[in-house]
DNA sequence: TATATAATATGATAAAAATCATATTTAAGA
DNA sequence: TCTTAAATATGATTTTTATCATATTATATA
């Protein structure tokens, strides 16, 4: 439903918006660390999230990643769409292609609004919204 | 999340809830074809089904799998559980251990309230109460 | 402009999940 | 009681996901 690649993402996003900025970008090694996933693995991830412009990077020295306006406005969707792709999250949860609103199998049908609800908050939270929840203490890192 | 094999094995018990009896029994292939699933796979998930008393099953001549008065109140999570195991739905949804009510994660915050009825709705709902669902023509198959 | 530092591109390996194949066991019915 | 029809047990194979390794490219700064 939401692969292990797409949570270290979005861990990595949540941390960069908490910690970074373009005069403080951070270094692969120094982001691995705290958000707890192998090195190699979140750099290639971070990588992909560069070219899809979901963050932002420096090369060379003084270089690293961090994120501009532009990145913080990004979705939580956003980050499992590029991820993942789309249509895992929009699938029904027992991933049936004849399944819809209108026609929905049992479980659908059962679960239709707190589905619903959960996209929707993960269509309309940024980024930056989310890590100000953690500026205003209300919720918390570590990762 | 919910892996699919789990989903594998709530559409048979959804096929077997809406079309099998203990008189009525029905075989591997015969249940593999409606719900879309390779038969040697769904053969596999269904003998440890029976192993672990969610389904029922008859071998040899008019032998086959169907589910009983206790099989029927089995609920979604106790599926789930079964197959994936129990941790993986009561986790935060980016796998935190550290993350919990009392000190949550930004996503588990702001989704939170959804999740929590979610996973009550799948705790309560019986295989039962989900194949009524069909039969009063609110839900449908296939799957 | 040389050096060191950092991301980038590419691809190899390992682990897990999904899928397939089949010999064995059980039980109904002729 | 023999034959046949079914599940069961077991394990092999394939595919996908996760992880690791490294040579290349870009850039700050001495």
């Amino acid at each position: 439903m939401i692969s292990n690649s797409s949570k270290y993402a979005i861990k990595a996003l949540l941390y960069l918006a908490t910690h970074s900025s373009i005069d403080n970008k951070i270094m692969v090694k120094d982001i691995a660390k705290p958000i707890n996933v192998p090195k190699a693995y979140i750099a290639k991830l971070l990588q992909q999230l560069v070219r899809e412009n979901l963050i932002s990077s420096a090369r060379g020295p003084k270089g690293g990643f961090y994120l501009d306006e532009d990145n913080l406005n990004k979705t939580v969707i956003n980050i499992i769409s590029v991820i993942d792709g789309e249509d895992n999250l929009n699938s029904c949860m027992l991933s049936l292609n004849e399944c819809n609103e209108n026609k929905p199998c049992p479980l659908h049908y059962v679960l239709s609004a707190s589905r619903n609800k959960i996209i929707k908050t993960l269509n309309n939270k940024t980024i930056n919204e989310l890590a100000l929840e953690v500026k205003l203490g209300k919720a918390f890192l570590p990762l």
